[in-house]
RNA sequence: UCCCCGAUAGCUCAAUGGUAGAGCGAGCGGCUGUUAACCGCUAGGUUGUAGGUUCGAGCCCUACUCGGGGAGCCA
């Protein structure tokens, strides 16, 4: 499918996406998911299994057909195969994709047969380039790609409802006197739970490695039916000993822009497909982040801009209060335009570990914006100073006991850091336009559904 | 979890409370250059589930299930 020259004997494997047979030849398209194009085979009615077999050759049917490659006569292809052998592996009756359009809502039904289709061949190809990029970035600039476990048995990650791992029957487990469960005998035990981060274990590694990245699977028990959630995705988060809040933000746009870069320069077939049918704008919108700088505010300047806006949101703009959707969409769609960075939230809406300012009323936090699917990126530099993140964990009520080990990092010659994640599955969405975030993994867990 | 919308053939959708249809797909036939080919014929339905109102329900009412969009939580 990589189309070399024409005259060329090839052999091809793929799967028929159409098939239109008249009365002395037929054109089978071939498509082997390594491109969105078609390799259109004309197959003369001569051939010997032509009545046989190849006449019933329809979409979903796997083929093996070998040929000469030729110029095409026809519009819509620049070559063409002309057959010489045509082998069929297997054919689909009632194959449920037709070689018109579906809603994405009846693919995802069928999510273990919509990579035959072209948009998500598309969608697996740039999610496979956007995560080379991944790599690529970081290893240009000697960061390590660090395991964090996925498994772990601190249950004060602190980034929401998590999924509990546990062998204990759930008919009969262990009890104690008082009737609660009796966790020590359970496979760790203690209870354990399936990661919903890995930056704790993260800032470990940064604060003696220097540059790390992980790029895992995360797992979040909360109930979110939204275009934009997951219960498993995938997240991307460096820690970088050394850094402040102004080399992280740094770090993350042109990390977004590196991505995109890459996507564009590597995908153009399938970008191409998404600008014609999924999203007009698709390749516009990533080639004006490339090109462009990120705005870059302050949690305050943007309150200050929500409140100049005069525009009546359904809730009202106040200094201290979290952004709303329609806050972010209002600053990244309408007010910038394109990605927008703002940073120094109140300390009171955002986590423990992030740094506190001087004002002592604003932490040092990071959140990129972009249109559509509003938060893609949340980060901060960290508290390195040990005093402050235990009068931090105390005004959180949080036990000081349960994230000794974290502090140790900070009592064994801590390091100004900070790092980011990134939603693996957002980042895919912004890029190709998809509406639904669950059209960006090739099978998707969410609340009340983990089919296939 | 909350709010709104939806569910009719494999798919996308029609059908004033009164005999459930079309296009596409599929099967068969036709066609010598097609491109979501084209032309003809055929098959295909417990109208999401369970109740209720009515002489009569795809249509009205109630509950549930599933799906979609928005909100919250966040990446």
């Amino acid at each position: 499918m990589n189309r070399p020259k024409a005259g060329d004997q090839v052999t091809t494997n793929g799967w028929v996406r159409t098939a239109r047979h008249s009365k002395g030849f037929s054109f089978v398209e071939v498509n082997d998911g390594t491109t969105i194009l078609n390799l259109q085979a004309v197959c003369d009615a001569t051939l010997p299994n032509y009545e046989a077999t190849i006449k019933h050759i329809a979409t979903g049917t796997s083929v093996r057909i070998t040929g000469e490659l030729v110029d095409s006569p026809g519009k819509g292809q620049k070559y063409e195969l002309r057959a010489s052998d045509v082998h069929v592996y297997g054919f689909a009756p009632d194959f449920p994709l037709q070689k018109k359009g579906h809603t994405m809502e009846f693919l995802r039904e069928i999510a273990h047969l919509r990579s035959r289709s072209n948009t998500f061949g598309a969608v697996f190809r740039v999610r496979n380039e956007m995560a080379r990029a991944v790599h690529e970035f970081f290893q240009q600039r000697d960061f390590l790609y660090l395991h964090t476990p996925i498994i772990t048995a601190s249950d004060c990650e602190g980034a929401g409802a998590m999924f509990r791992v546990t062998t204990l029957d759930p008919d009969k487990p262990p009890r104690h006197k008082d009737g609660s469960i009796d966790f020590t005998q359970d496979f760790f035990g203690k209870t354990a739970h399936l990661t919903v981060s890995g930056q704790l274990s993260a800032e470990t590694a940064a604060l003696a490695l220097s540059r790390v990245y992980t790029f895992g699977p995360t797992f979040r028990a909360e109930n979110s039916n939204t275009t934009r959630h997951l219960a498993e995705f995938w997240m991307i988060e460096p820690e970088v000993a050394f850094f402040d809040i102004n080399d992280d933000q740094d770090l993350a746009e042109s990390f977004l822009k590196h991505i995109f870069k890459s996507v564009l320069e590597h995908c153009p077939d399938d970008m191409k497909f998404f600008a014609d049918r999924i999203e007009k704008s698709a390749i516009d919108t990533l080639n004006h982040i490339v090109e462009s700088e990120f705005v870059r505010m302050t949690y305050t300047e943007a309150i200050d801009i929500l409140l100049k806006s005069g525009r009546s949101f359904e809730f009202p703009v106040k200094w201290g209060c979290d952004l709303q959707s329609e806050h972010e969409r209002y600053l990244t769609e309408e007010h910038v335009k394109r990605p927008v960075i703002l940073t120094n939230y109140p300390k009171d809406i955002k986590a423990f570990y992030m740094r506190l300012n001087d004002d002592e009323k604003t932490v040092a936090a990071m959140d990129v914006l972009v249109p559509r699917i509003g938060e893609i990126i949340g980060g901060s530099q960290r508290e390195e100073r040990l005093d402050v993140l235990e009068q931090r964990l105390r005004e959180m009520n949080l036990s000081a006991e349960d994230y000794s080990w974290y502090l140790d990092t900070r009592r064994f010659g801590t390091a100004p850091h900070a790092g980011f994640g990134l939603g693996f599955e957002r980042t895919i969405q912004f890029a190709t336009g998809l509406g639904n975030i669950r059209d960006t993994i090739p099978f998707p867990r969410t609340p009340g559904s983990a089919e296939f």
